[in-house]
DNA sequence: AATACTTTCGCAATCGGTTGAAATAAATTC
DNA sequence: GAATTTATTTCAACCGATTGCGAAAGTATT
């Protein structure tokens, strides 16, 4: 690598030290008119830049924020990554992206990672795998801010910021209900996960409000296109089957579509399906998707916005009160209802 | 933030100097294995982890990779940023990403950041803004190897990698023809962009082949899903609209086959529509959308494999030849032809 | 002319680790 | 027992910037 111009090489040129020019640079006070604009032109002429490395050293910091984050490709997640990089990039702080792949073992190398890297503070949506959160409290010890986003846990002194799932859950549900389905079933995340069980918990609760049974036969683990298509298969097929659908996610309520097509069966005269997400496919799907918002983006900004603060009020808290921001979700209404 | 364990604290602890930790760390002949033994117990109980950034500001290395974008949501950049992240990890880099947003300005900014991050080296698809590309010669100067991905440029000295567009757009054409269009459509992108003039060109030599003569009014600029649907319901109504459609990307496929049912045409009997990228919204559609696979993962592989190898034969290269590695493509028949 | 006060700048330590060279301690040789 | 070799360990400089403190030079005050 080329040598890059150090403060020495204006120091030497100028015949001065390195502290002044590098009080030159920054405008200080003791520094002569005459000495500065000589120092900044001469910086300005060979393209001086100040290392950050050497910076980040001296000031313990990096302005870099870590991301960890199961799987880039979901769109929910690159939209996410879309807002936190806007306020990242507005705050002049840079991400680092770490893939777990839904994987528990990479995550934890991912968080040993951030932490070789003196990343400033950290954002994570942990893998499905997830059971042990103590890589995650590791991160804390060190005194490394944490923000959970999306997937979260209350067990950590961290803050959270998630969509506001148990109410999707209910706008969605309540929609069928008010579309005249009668029975609906919901294809629903793992339980161990916080989304999985808050919107079974608003599709319960929509039920409810409506007076209608909750049927355990109708709620089944689907969050895959694969599993959602097996399992649509399988329902669909009953004498009985339920003619509204509340899938977790987009995937799973297109494949539930695509079954009930294949079976002959009309979406949404004889089946209406509700997804939660509101990804690109949702709106491409036929019929298009009746879906719920989850704001990807603006999620992202909110979980990046709580971090910048935190690092902001630099740990001088000694008590530490997580701070959980919830995302309201809009249902947007389309044909598969 | 809790100051992180030191040499020095293991140093001041064992009455050692820090030389001494430092070699007894890394297995130095020199040092006595009592001594090495006492200081990696001490070591490993206090938890102790080494600076990265003081090692980084040695070294004048950072392990790290920048990565300027256009825009993470699209999923084949995704993909791409999938692939990259899987190479990077399993050699110990760490990749930092900046997104364009397709704006040139940004992009400007982007390449200062990844400068003054000191990376070792960027990863590269331009905005489609960007006419001038000064501001990665500036990176090059600065002796930082970049490797473009998907969007290129000759003019630069700087690796390539890209999808094999020509043939790629050659397979498409082709294959509507096998499947009894006389006149097919061509939406395409940008012509100052590489893959804009390649899947031209594959389209063209493709028609070439078969004896069907070149039509100018049927090649628009049409690379979103909006500027699709509405040249598509412009082309379409023409009375002697073309029977084969060969898009850009999927989104622009997908406009095509969503415009053709809103008139009425049945797609694949009446027109017949395919894509470039594989996504997975083309595995969504109805009728599921014929594509070309980009292989964006392994694009996104190979482009940061050429980085890495670049990286270890550490600019001792004084005549530097750029490499251009090409990634075939695959025709992927679905339904919609 | 001596003292006090400014202005302007340099010295040296610091961040955390690495490394060549020198120093000390221990072991070996004659 | 002195000289030499060998095994350990420390010293000090370095990476690039920042900053408290002191120093030198210049100016003002008495």
């Amino acid at each position: 690598m080329k040598r890059q111009i150090t403060i020495k090489d204006i120091a030497l040129k100028l015949g001065l030290s390195t502290s002044t020019v590098s009080r030159a640079l920054k405008d200080h006070p003791d520094i002569s008119p005459k000495t500065r604009t000589a120092v900044k032109e001469l910086a300005a002429l060979l393209g001086y830049r100040p290392n950050r490395i050497a910076l980040n050293l001296r000031n313990n910091s990096t302005r870099t924020i870590g991301l960890i984050i199961p799987e880039i490709e979901h769109y929910f997640f690159s939209a996410i990554i879309n807002g936190i990089e806007e306020i990242a990039y507005k705050n002049d702080y840079s991400v680092m992206v770490f893939q777990s792949n839904e994987s528990y073992k990479r995550e934890v190398i991912n968080t040993q990672a951030v932490l070789t890297n003196r990343v400033d503070g950290v954002l994570v949506s942990f893998s499905k795998e997830t059971n042990d959160f103590s890589h995650f409290q590791k991160l804390i010890d060190n005194e490394i801010p944490v923000v959970f986003f999306d997937r979260v846990i209350d067990e950590l002194p961290a803050d959270q910021v998630v969509a506001d799932d148990y109410q999707g859950a209910f706008l969605a549900v309540n929609h069928l209900i008010e579309k005249g389905c009668k029975r609906i079933a919901h294809f629903a995340a793992p339980q161990h996960l916080a989304i999985g069980k808050s919107r079974l918990s608003g599709y319960h609760d929509a039920l409810l409000k409506h007076n209608i049974p909750f049927d355990q036969s109708l709620v089944v683990l689907a969050d895959t296109f694969e599993t959602a298509r097996k399992a649509a298969h399988e329902i669909l097929r009953r004498p009985d089957f339920p003619r509204g659908f509340f899938a977790v996610n987009d995937m799973a309520a297109i494949a539930i579509i695509k079954e009930a097509k294949q079976l002959g069966l009309k979406v949404p005269e004889e089946v209406k399906v509700v997804g939660f997400e509101n990804s690109k496919s949702a709106a491409i799907s036929e019929p298009e998707l009746t879906t719920v918002d989850q704001f990807g983006f603006e999620l992202g900004r909110e979980a990046c916005l709580q971090l910048l603060k935190r690092l902001k009020n630099d740990e001088k808290d000694t008590d530490f009160k997580p701070n959980k921001k919830v995302i309201k979700t809009r249902l947007i209404v389309r044909s598969s209802t």
